[in-house]
DNA sequence: TAGGCCATCTGGTCCT
DNA sequence: AGGACCAGATGGCCTA
């Protein structure tokens, strides 16, 4: 999913957004959804008003000036309602965006819990990314310590790498760690650090973040999960074998600043 | 009641 | 020209 709109050479298109959003988000009207009815029937009683306002004045009095100038105010009413109308359309898109957001956050979900703000959601989705992309980096180079001298045999089967190293065939990496293998060979840590400078600085607390209505329980590894709702990252959905403990020892470091993040 | 958050309107700018 | 994006203004709702 390509979120970065304004970096895309055509602009995110309405339409895309709608039909990617309106799967997951069973929405009734498909234009004003967050709008309520009443809001919604004042729009309308608006818009109604001022055509019928504009279309029956000046009837038989008016020169054609006066028709000219009152229908242009009249078109002026409509492209306004209309521009209005796209633009609180294009945030509603938004919005589903970042309830989609929301939703993939190790963050409780639930009537009960009050939603994350905007800014929030954005604050805590950086450094869960952050955070993961270092449990990355850790867990790589554990993998690299557990296999000490056969480094080589996770990076990219290619042919150079048979040719250097015939002990160990290529596609070793995915013979032992299918699960790692494609994301050892997409980025080397050096590569990753390169393209994600912020690794290793997450950002201090963040007054815009505050704590949850629902405090955090700390469980196992001390990642952050919040009452009665699992975490949905696939770390803490399978139990850390005994080798991680070096990562999970790092994990309670990251989620200790990401809490102080909630604060 | 002040402050935070949000939805909406609006005018401007840029792009196709 | 039309549409998308953006930022400022405004008013409503909610909470400490």
């Amino acid at each position: 999913m390509n979120s970065d709109s304004s970096s895309m050479s055509s602009r995110a298109s309405s339409p895309d957004m709608e039909d990617m959003y309106l799967r997951s988000h069973h929405r009734p009207d498909n234009r004003m959804s967050s709008v309520s009815s009443t809001q919604n029937d004042m729009l309308q009683k608006m818009s109604e008003e001022m055509l019928s306002k504009h279309g029956s004045r000046g009837e038989g009095e008016s020169s054609k000036y006066k028709i000219k100038k009152q229908l242009s105010e009249q078109d002026l009413q409509q492209l306004r309602l209309k521009i209005n109308g796209r633009e609180r359309k294009r945030m509603h898109d938004l919005n589903l965006a970042m309830d989609g957001l929301r939703e993939v956050m190790p963050y409780a979900h639930g009537p009960s819990v009050r939603k994350l703000s905007k800014i929030a959601t954005l604050l805590l989705a950086r450094n869960y990314i952050l955070m993961l992309t270092s449990s990355l980096e850790e867990m790589k180079r554990l993998v690299g310590e557990i296999y000490g001298g056969h480094h080589s045999a996770f990076h990219c089967g290619t042919v150079g790498h048979s040719a250097n190293h015939p002990v160990h065939p290529p596609n070793a990496a995915h013979q032992v760690h299918p699960i790692l293998g494609s994301s050892l060979c997409s980025n080397t840590p050096s590569s990753l650090s390169a393209s994600l400078p912020g690794i290793g600085t997450i950002r201090p607390a963040h007054s815009l973040l505050k704590t949850p209505s629902t405090p955090p329980l700390s469980i196992g590894s001390g990642f952050q999960h919040w009452a009665g709702l699992p975490c949905p990252c696939t770390i803490c959905q399978m139990p850390p074998p005994p080798q991680l403990s070096v990562m999970t020892t790092s994990m309670s470091r990251i989620s200790a600043e990401t809490k102080d993040l909630l604060k």
